[in-house]
DNA sequence: CGCCATGATGAAAACGTTTACATCCACTTG
DNA sequence: CAAGTGGATGTAAACGTTTTCATCATGGCG
């Protein structure tokens, strides 16, 4: 009984309020040419009706989807969820829908996202560490715009917004130097993470910089916490080299100390650690964690409205890359080096 | 010079192969009757072309979107990404894309989503405080099969999934109990909130159960780190009348222990402190936060699971009420009352 | 040799919109 | 009063696919 349930069409509309289809879609989209009493009369019908226009049909004929695609890699943590709020609050200003692509774990998964969006999409927000620019340029049509996050695009015609990683690793090492911290070990993020690289690179370039005589110290992690356990239990096991530990992210950061309490080393008094990212969590470990701020949902939201600027103004691209600074947070986790 | 960007359609592969366009979709979509010569052909001035299918027009004759949408309140914190990520999972297992629309502050605002939605997806699943029957059947097509998450539809016909909240709570005030805490306060959640009407439900109930000469002392709170915060002030500014607080999230307990500290208030010798969700961070506050677990991403992907069965067998939609158990994880914040 | 079955291919309709263009009508205006 | 003006409405094409149906060639079989 309850549901007609055959969609109701625009076709139904107009017959039923005894117009035709122009009328009833310039009624709905609030054109001017059309009298006060029809359009009232129509809007009534297509109310009773329940009447809501296809998505589809629409798109095919105005070239327009109102969506736009975030092509994303595994979407763990805070930081994804932080991300996708940003994007989700520049979109909603626009009207515009978010369409989520995630967890391609290789070149060919992301490609294959990238084609599936084709016509579903007006724009693109791609973050992956798979997207360099030949798989971008063969897998999505020209006439998408899009704009790249943290990816490597050495003057490409591709517009991109980075996190300044370099600066942010480069504070972070200048910081623990000024606090009397010689011994700085890296544990790395990994390495086909652009972030990670450049993180890596900011540490090396300050460590030459500031410590001339210092070699790198450089743990392999992969960004997790469990990672981060593993770094400092062999960090701990090369001997004592270290009197500092860098973490290239928050989650390895938290790893290193559960792991550096489990072995009975004190943070900071026998070992300074810091991290990267300035997750929630980091106000709240024990002790506190210094590290590097970055804001995450700015990102996300920067990049989207650099995205919808494409969109709007299609003639106005301007492909340069932009970065957004990250800032030192700094806590108790590595209070100065104690002499001896 | 670059691109002739004008979208390459089947028509032009169909052109340049010198067959029709029936043969191209034919071809491109597997069916059987078409020669290997010809296929292959067609494949290959495809991929010469960059052709990719445009997914409305597809959509359109095919009445499939291959796309969800999940309709979801704010996005804040691990709890969203870890929903999404699980429901992103299962998603990418059937061939699905995930569209997101959240944020949505009001009924209204709720409705307006559900409609925009219309032709866009083939399915939603929705987590919504304003979502009620009545809002869902006025601003969804019947047609499209829907997946409730934690919210109230009592016997309706939706299919729904819910954590189990009054059972999460229950057990926790029981756990407190058998600790010998006799004075336990709640710090509550906002009351538009099903989870939170449901975990303060349970509160309630274990405490008239277990403790049947104990009223119950109920704070509000908003499942903020903040509201938290305040919420112990109060606690304390009460006067201690408490031994223990219950706060109906664990953003909120981490707010807590924030201001307890301030506050000079040891948890757990003096005050014990409990939480519920089980986020990350609660192994990693000092002392670490017994809470209650809700595995968020299975929520996300058994909803999705159960969306994806009503899509493929639409005859066998049944609208039970599902509920996913939650369990309890003890930790330091709890430890047992001392006498005195 | 002629008929039919079969398998490959093409023509065209359909999906639900928007919009350019045509039509019609009621005015205004000379 | 005729002609023009302009506003409301309708007609039909277009968007890019998939799919039904028709067509056509081929080859097997009586």
């Amino acid at each position: 009984m309850s549901a007609r349930s055959a969609t109701v069409t625009i076709k139904d509309v107009a017959r039923h309020a005894g117009v035709s289809v122009a009328s009833v879609s310039r009624a709905l989209n609030g054109h001017e040419s059309v009298t006060p009493e029809t359009r009232a009369r129509i809007l009534d019908i297509a109310r009773e009706l329940r009447y809501m226009p296809h998505g589809a049909a629409r798109s095919l004929i105005t070239r327009r989807t109102q969506t736009v695609g975030a092509v994303l890699p595994d979407l763990y943590g805070e930081f994804f969820s932080e991300l996708i709020r940003g994007m989700d609050v520049a979109a909603r200003r626009s009207g515009l829908h978010l369409l989520v692509s995630s967890s391609h774990g290789s070149a060919d998964e992301t490609a294959l996202a990238l084609r599936a969006l084709q016509g579903r999409v007006d724009g693109l927000l791609v973050m992956s560490p798979h997207a360099d620019v030949p798989l971008l340029s063969d897998n999505l049509p020209s006439a998408v715009p899009t704009v790249l996050m943290n990816t490597q695009v050495a003057g490409s015609d591709y517009a991109s917004l980075n996190v300044d990683n370099f600066a942010g690793a480069y504070a972070m090492v200048q910081h623990l130097v000024a606090r009397g911290f010689r011994r700085i070990a890296l544990v790395a993020g990994p390495a086909d993470n652009f972030d990670a690289r450049e993180r890596r690179r900011g540490y090396e370039q300050a460590l030459a910089d500031l410590l001339p005589g210092a070699a790198p110290q450089v743990f392999d992690g992969d960004f997790t916490e469990a990672g981060g356990d593993r770094a400092a239990r062999a960090i701990e096991a090369a001997g004592r080299q270290t009197d500092a530990i860098f973490a290239a992210n928050d989650a390895m950061a938290v790893g290193c100390l559960f792991a550096l309490n489990e072995l009975g080393v004190r943070v900071p008094q026998d070992l300074a650690l810091v991290g990267f990212d300035d997750i929630p969590m980091a106000r709240y470990t024990t002790p506190p964690l210094t590290t590097v701020r970055v804001r995450i949902a700015e990102l996300g939201e920067r990049a989207m409205a650099r995205l919808i600027t494409c969109l709007e103004q299609p003639e106005h691209v301007d492909t340069q890359a932009e970065v957004l600074a990250c800032e030192l947070v700094v806590r108790q986790s590595c209070a100065p080096a104690e002499p001896g």
